[in-house]
DNA sequence: CAGTATCCAAGTGGATACTG
DNA sequence: CAGTATCCACTTGGATACTG
């Protein structure tokens, strides 16, 4: 610890480490393509049935849609209702309170993107 | 607009909208496994070489961390500093102001994820 | 050191058709 | 409707060797 001739990335590891392993955590659970966006419009719905978010995803197939809500449920951030008493079966799809502590890492990401896209607008074009 | 019979995912158009399009913005420029983790380091250390870079970060191989420098650099995240009066050459990769108006973004992900994996521990194990 | 080139295995994801 | 199964093209990424 007192080495002096102790490397960068050592230095690294230690001043940084924390934020660098807990954003890598966050990564792995809502990192990806479609995580953050399913999770936007469930809260923003409230309820929403398969189809229908396939729709409004858009893009998204409904192979890799289903197993990204799997994963989702896995991790907490969705449940899923069946309501079986109809036929043809309704599914629901609803946001968690859990899904509902990502609200700061949504609203940044949402503020930084608009922010970016106009720069890009000004800056570049 | 007043349309009685809006649909759901019109109105999540127009709600949501502007939240999942500037999220897909973000995710678009740095999302993936490695770049946030880049930047990080690259903000925490000021300046770094390429092979210091690639073992700080860990498990990234050359070609990847090359591509992902290449994309970061293009958006203005990263400046690639060449010392040919150096031999062999010397490459240091430096942290933008622009990528510091990734700070919030950063806190927002570094807290969520640090809460998240202590959650899982107290929770699921 | 700072990468690049090549080979190759594994994963990802679209399209389509199909099921209860 | 709410998915699943299959086929297949494309992409990603590790390992290794190589260059200036």
């Amino acid at each position: 610890m007192e080495n002096p001739v102790e490397t960068e990335e050592a230095i690294c590891k230690g001043r940084c480490g924390e934020s660098l392993s807990s954003v890598e955590d966050a990564i792995y659970v809502i990192g990806g393509k479609w995580k953050l966006k399913i999770i936007i419009v469930l809260q923003e719905l409230g309820s929403v049935r398969f189809n229908e978010l396939q729709r409004t995803i858009g893009g998204i197939s409904a192979r890799v849609l289903s197993n990204e809500l799997k994963d989702l449920e896995l991790n907490g951030f969705v449940k899923r209702v069946v309501h079986s008493e109809q036929t043809p079966v309704v599914v629901e799809y609803i946001s968690t309170d859990y899904s509902r502590t990502l609200k700061s890492v949504i609203m940044a990401l949402s503020e930084w993107g608009r922010t970016h896209k106009n720069n890009i607008r000004e800056d570049v074009f």
